[in-house]
DNA sequence: GTGATATATGAAGCATCCTTCAGGTTTGGC
DNA sequence: GCCAAACCTGAAGGATGCTTCATATATCAC
């Protein structure tokens, strides 16, 4: 997945008819199945318009090029994520610190598990050019909203690190993938849940103990 | 990067002559440039080959084709890593538990930058069909020679637990990676080993802590 | 120096695929 | 029913790039 110089992310055009969504909505499940069952080298805009059951032309109407089809998918997978993320800080909010690891925790995974076939497909498109930059730009939500929640952490304070809210959601970011791209069976989806609340819980106690020394 | 039917990762010939090797080493680090400088998806044999100032011939004459060039860079690269790895677990054998994480964690950052470039350039097909097995097949090395040495550990004793082994990996190579991609500055990197040996440190500590109340 | 082997070259064959557009079909308001 | 707008089709134009192979050059042992 590659940098266009065109307006990558500009739909061609947008759906009207109801008919259309479902058509648009078609697209997007036919890409995820495709780099599944292909991967991203032997997605075709041709093999993506036949799983979708419908013309290559269609599927042009609505996205400019390859790129802006792949880039639309990934950008609202981690919208998504980023979320879910932001709405478990909201809730957390005054509670005590652990609480609220283990609730951004669970909300990061959730968000992650809820169609494992999507998280795992773009993994296969995430690395290349422009991926890494919008996954950084999403996560910079995420990160920003579990600092304001930390601040009303009764029990805890933060020093003004940034680094260790980076270093939260990426090592939420490895474990998860690392799951997903070995399958995500129940059981280890269980273990990651448990396991990352764990590691994010003793991390933070352990990062947000110097000031509390003073 | 895709699976080819072929025998993908056999050498169409090996080097024998010092100006070959010279120029599979050429090979390599073009490589590595354009994929930076290009992306995965815009890095063609022709360009590589022009990069290294050789003929796209001569490339062909030592990768069967374009997919196993990109494989032998990646398996080289993690099989490096592995090997760190290894060697930091076979010199902590005995060590308090702490003292272990320490070496293990600051052996696989160390490895991970010792060529930022490279690290950071093959994340572009680390994701796609087959990069992600493998990944998973090296991880094995380095998460057996850590499971070995830390049944050493004269103060902890960790449950056959082997989740919690592969937690502190990918959290390693989620943290790793967000900082690569991110440029890789030397007060970055710095922040890194700190910050991922407290993480592994305090999580390892949890984790060999159900057992030690028995 | 000779000859066998190793190494290098790059034009081109040919397969692949991105994208377009002339023409056809469906929808919804009047 | 008519008409404009929305939507769909898929063959094909043309660009791209993987890979080969006939030929040329360099190395090394005798």
């Amino acid at each position: 997945m590659a940098q266009n110089e065109q307006t990558a992310l500009e739909p061609r055009k947008t759906p009207v008819q109801a008919r259309a969504a479902v058509t648009v909505g078609a697209i997007s499940e036919a890409t995820i199945q495709v780099l599944l069952s292909h991967g991203a080298d032997r997605l075709t805009t041709t093999r993506v318009a036949k799983r979708a059951g419908v013309s290559v032309g269609t599927l042009y109407q609505y996205y400019p090029n390859k790129q802006s089809l792949l880039f639309a998918l990934l950008e609202d997978h981690l919208d998504k994520v980023s979320a879910a993320v932001e709405a478990a800080c909201e809730r957390a909010r005054g509670k005590p610190m652990a609480e609220m690891v283990k609730d951004v925790v669970e909300a990061f995974v959730d968000a992650k598990m809820a169609r494992t076939d999507i998280s795992t497909s773009l993994y296969r498109i995430a690395g290349d050019v422009g991926g890494p930059a919008l996954v950084r730009q999403t996560g910079l939500r995420s990160q920003k909203a579990l600092g304001a929640m930390l601040e009303t952490a009764p029990d805890a304070v933060l020093r003004q690190e940034k680094f260790a809210i980076q270093m939260v959601f990426a090592a939420m970011a490895g474990a998860s993938r690392s799951v997903l791209e070995a399958g995500a069976s129940p059981a280890m989806v269980r273990n990651l849940r448990d396991h990352l609340v764990l590691l994010c819980q003793s991390y933070m106690a352990v990062a947000t103990q110097p000031r509390r020394l003073r």
